[in-house]
DNA sequence: AGCACGCCGACT
DNA sequence: GTCGGCGTGCTC
């Protein structure tokens, strides 16, 4: 028997199956989806690798083929579903076979016993492993932050944790003093806190309801639930996975990164208790591999995590959730760069299950397939809690504010804004998105940023004083004059938080202040202690850039100030209106809660465009209606398919030759039934000494993006063997 | 990616 | 005459 073997590697170079011959006595043991270990190479080091496929015949000479090693650990074979999840994922995405089947099959490490060392606690080894990862984040109780001093010593097998075990105090001691760990612990706190704070099943409105109804009865695959902020999406969900627990089957619910709360979780934990286990970055391989065996044993139901919970084992997968499905986080950084909202769509295929995509700002795409029946497509528009209404939100017009000679960042309804909330000692939040101020240039008076005519993205400025469009190569010098109303008041953007902070304490001179961005958030605590100053009450205003608008809820904030709304609009990417929208209306979220009536005020140099206009009536139909029209003019998706494939690489010269025969050789090859654009130098074309490219591809059908892939991998091998270029894909 | 084979310069 | 530089090419 032989069998057919990935090795795990991320080299594209090996990325092919190849034959070893299975040992007497691991015949039948070996299966498709088994990690082996192999002798591989002229040093027949040991290598590990993926069984693919067993066979009883070779073409091969059968004295080059030679013989597994060993099976490494005692993992589960990979399910043949997720393996197939995960060829599709190398097709879909690029990359190797191998880094799909890790991406799919995290459960790598194998626990190492630890010896010598006593843990006790009574609750279940689930429960311990939630209040570790929770007692880093939160100062809950004094037990957990007794919990907390041992989190080092703490993240141990799952194993070892024994069941129900309580010692005395006195005994706790003697342990100690020995170099033994152990943790009285008195109650879950998981059912503690629930006795603060109830959440049992809540009483549903009829949107809810309905919501509630069609998702399980409609027989399309995907649904999506569209609902506005505060409209009670979690609760639709909560009943939909009772529905399915009931009829046996089990739920994997995937939410941003950001939204993996003590708060969140906790709600799940209250209506289904320790059927419920969650995942996330921070467990050890073996505490994730501990659970997702519980997964695929049934000991858990519905499985709870950011977007590499979607590989949960499950063997009987009825439901996938999708929350905040429109958000960026779902992207994968590393290779393969996944979509994990496109994947959860692709495992319940595979699964024949229903996926759920819930949003208050669904992306286009989706919303467009769901308004055209091939989704189905539920909505509520009306807030759950009674009395709670959406902030009052209004536009501060920067224009008019430049003409009245206001030269400050904050307009006057602002800045008498903030007076007030300052005066009635509420807080408030600033926001602005300082990833926008990259150069762009924009006219002052009629509010118009120089774009380019060929994408229809804005130009940005160069210090050549050229403005290049970083999509299609396009350049022009730099205007003196506003090309739409002719003024002469051009000029570039370039203020962020830290500036704004600057001007906050020189105009509040008693206000209070704390800044989060990417410079203030170093360290793996950053977040969490920013924001729980705010909490506190040890500032009155939070400015920050996007992280702030995410999720947190803090009851005493009633005034959001968006400094300028047109930054995100102005960044060279053909999704910058539906950023900008989705940023607006959550950053309008943020302001008041049921008891305090909330106020918004958008400042913009934009306040016709449609995003900006959209967002201030929280009107999403209004919004997908002319970013349609604007995707369809341009061909970008939905109403084509769009990607791009990145050079990179140290050598200026050797780059910008690969980058422009390739792209040559291609365009001669799919000129046909493919649009390529560039290459164009990156909007960042230098980056650590590395150098980048990229051409982008506009198609009617993916498949034919999918071949240029394919095709392209093949011609640049020998450069990117040689580490003369680095190419990856983007969808 | 590793790792070996292979054909040219400074050393015991 | 040998040790070793890392260029080229293969890995079941």
């Amino acid at each position: 028997m032989f069998a057919k073997i990935i090795i795990d590697s991320s080299s594209k170079a090996i990325d092919r199956p190849f034959t070893y011959r299975i040992p007497g006595h691991l015949e039948g043991v070996i299966q498709p989806g088994s990690r082996v270990r192999v002798p591989f190479g002229k040093g027949n080091t040991l290598r590990d690798g993926y069984c693919i496929g067993i066979e009883t015949d070779t073409a091969l000479d059968p004295g080059r083929v030679k013989e597994i090693d060993s099976l490494p650990g005692t993992a589960q074979p990979m399910e043949s579903q997720m393996m197939e999840l995960a060829i599709w994922m190398r097709y879909r995405y690029g990359g190797t076979l191998a880094q799909a089947f890790a991406a799919v099959l995290p459960n790598r490490k194998d626990v190492k016993p630890v010896r010598n060392r006593l843990y006790v606690w009574k609750g279940t080894k689930d429960q311990l492993l939630d209040q570790l990862y929770i007692a880093e984040r939160r100062k809950y109780y004094a037990k957990i932050r007794l919990l907390k001093a041992f989190t080092e010593r703490l993240t141990l097998p799952a194993d070892l944790v024994s069941d129900r075990l309580q010692i005395q105090a006195s005994t706790l001691k003697s342990f100690t003093d020995q170099g033994l760990v152990a943790v009285e612990y008195v109650e879950p706190a998981p059912m503690a806190d629930l006795k603060r704070d109830p959440q049992g099943a809540k009483p549903l409105n009829a949107e809810q309801q309905a919501a509630v109804r069609e998702i399980l009865e409609d027989p399309r695959q995907v649904h999506l639930l569209y609902g506005i902020t505060g409209s009670g999406k979690t609760e639709v969900y909560l009943n939909v996975i009772e529905a399915v627990l009931a009829s046996g089957k089990e739920v994997i619910v995937l939410i941003p990164e950001i939204a993996l709360t003590y708060q969140t979780v906790m709600r799940f934990y209250a209506r289904f208790g320790e059927r419920v286990s969650m995942v996330h970055s921070r467990l050890s391989a073996g505490e994730k591999s501990a659970r997702f065996r519980m997964a695929s044993e049934g000991g858990i139901r519905v499985m709870i995590g950011p977007r590499s919970a979607l590989f949960t084992p499950f063997k009987n997968l009825g439901l996938i959730i999708v929350d905040e499905f429109h958000e960026p986080s779902y992207l994968s950084d590393q290779s393969p760069k996944y979509s994990a909202v496109e994947t959860a769509v692709k495992r319940a295929s595979l699964a024949g299950c229903k996926v759920v995509l819930g949003s208050a700002t669904p992306l286009v795409e989706y919303y467009g397939k769901a308004l055209s029946g091939a989704y189905a497509l539920s909505r509520m528009r009306t807030r759950a809690v009674q009395g709670s209404r959406l902030p009052e939100v209004e536009i501060a017009d920067l224009r008019e504010e430049f003409r009245k000679r206001n030269r400050s960042i904050f307009s006057e309804p602002l800045q008498k804004a903030m007076e007030e909330a300052l005066m009635r000692r509420e807080q408030i939040m600033l926001f602005l998105n300082r990833r926008g101020y990259s150069g762009a240039v924009s006219c002052r008076s009629c509010g118009e940023a120089v774009g380019c005519p060929h994408c229809s993205v804005p130009l940005n400025y160069h210090k050549n004083g050229t403005l290049k469009c970083h999509y299609c190569g396009f350049s022009r010098p730099m205007v003196k004059q506003c090309p739409a109303c002719g003024s002469g008041m051009i000029s570039t953007f370039g203020i962020g938080t830290e500036k704004v902070e600057e001007m906050v304490k020189e105009r509040f001179p008693s206000a209070r202040t704390l800044r989060m961005d990417a410079d203030t958030t170093g360290g793996k605590d950053g977040h969490r202690v920013i924001l729980e100053q705010f909490n506190q009450g040890e500032a009155d205003v939070l400015i920050g850039t996007q992280m702030i608008v995410k999720g947190h809820d803090f009851p005493n904030v009633t005034l959001v100030g968006i400094l300028a709304a047109d930054l995100s609009l102005n960044v060279p990417d053909y999704r910058a209106a539906e950023r900008t929208f989705q940023l607006l209306v959550q950053a309008e979220g943020r302001a008041g809660r049921a008891d305090k009536p909330g106020r918004c005020i958008v400042q913009t140099y934009l306040p016709d465009h449609y995003a900006v206009r959209a967002a201030v009536k929280q009107d999403f139909d209004a919004f997908y209606e002319n970013e349609m029209l604007f995707r369809k003019a341009m061909h970008y998706p939905p109403a084509g398919f769009f990607s791009g494939i990145r050079f990179a690489g140290p050598d200026e010269g050797v780059l910008r030759a690969a980058a422009e025969q390739l792209s040559k050789e291609a365009a001669d090859t799919f000129g046909q039934t493919v649009r390529f654009l560039g290459p164009a130098e990156e909007t960042a074309y230098k980056v650590k000494d590395q150098y980048r490219m990229i051409l982008r591809m506009k198609a009617d059908a993916l498949e034919d993006l999918l071949a240029v892939k394919q095709y392209m991998e093949g011609k640049a091998e020998p450069l990117v063997r040689d580490k003369r270029i680095y190419m990856t894909f983007e969808s």
